[in-house]
DNA sequence: TTCAAGCATCGGAAAATTCCGATATGACGA
DNA sequence: TCGTCATATCGGAATTTTCCGATGCTTGAA
């Protein structure tokens, strides 16, 4: 049984963390949804439900974005695993918004790995 | 002639190069080598320049990741193509160090930007 | 000048990512 | 119950990234 070692001051789940983060945002497309979701009013066209309350729905984003609707749905899933989006499922739609506890402490996060 | 239309708080500039940033960093070595660059006296051995001035050989940062002499010397490009990184060239060894304002900066274009 | 060390670049095989159309699932209305 | 809408998932072609060995360049020592 190998005694983990004290590497640093960054623990390998955190690095982890980061890298699945970094690996979510480095595609043009996904850094752009994930500014879109900023401020949703300005970027999407109103819809069944508030988008300040449970976000867009992944038409509206696929729409946006100009890409297919299976890519806009994978889009998603990729940052919503990097821990970057939240979803709701209300009827027929899926909402996506910002995970604001986690973009917010992504700067502290970055500032501990690198 | 098509004129630039103001389209929220980030330019497109600072979103190529906060996804330059993401792409560079969206490899498991090259995270870790950035870790490694901030106390890099805990993490190499001594070479013929201080570390702390200069920075780190490529030769020790191929020998620390286990990679390639090729791909070491890749990696250090792109971090470096992403500004995250600086070299100065002494002699046969190229040193490579933390960018420290581009990274102070980041936490503010990561704010800006998501 | 010659040799070796350190690094950068080239060429390419393998792996991962991108992104699509087709298809499946569940919700809603007629 | 049927048909439609929104979404998720599947399968795969195209592109990009990864990472190597081979090669070329520059420096410093002999």
């Amino acid at each position: 049984m190998a005694i983990p070692r004290y590497t640093g001051a960054v623990s390998n789940a955190e690095l982890d963390d980061l890298l699945e983060v970094c690996k979510a945002l480095a595609n043009p497309t996904r850094l752009q949804i994930m500014g879109w979701l900023r401020d949703p009013s300005d970027h999407f066209a109103p819809q069944a439900d508030p988008v300040e309350e449970v976000g867009v729905c992944v038409k509206q984003i696929q729409e946006k974005a100009g890409i297919s609707q299976s890519t806009a749905s994978q889009f998603m899933s990729v940052l919503q695993r990097a821990g970057l989006v939240e979803s709701t499922r209300i009827g027929q739609w899926t909402y996506y918004r910002r995970n604001r506890e986690r973009i917010a402490a992504l700067p502290e996060l970055l500032s501990a790995s690198l």
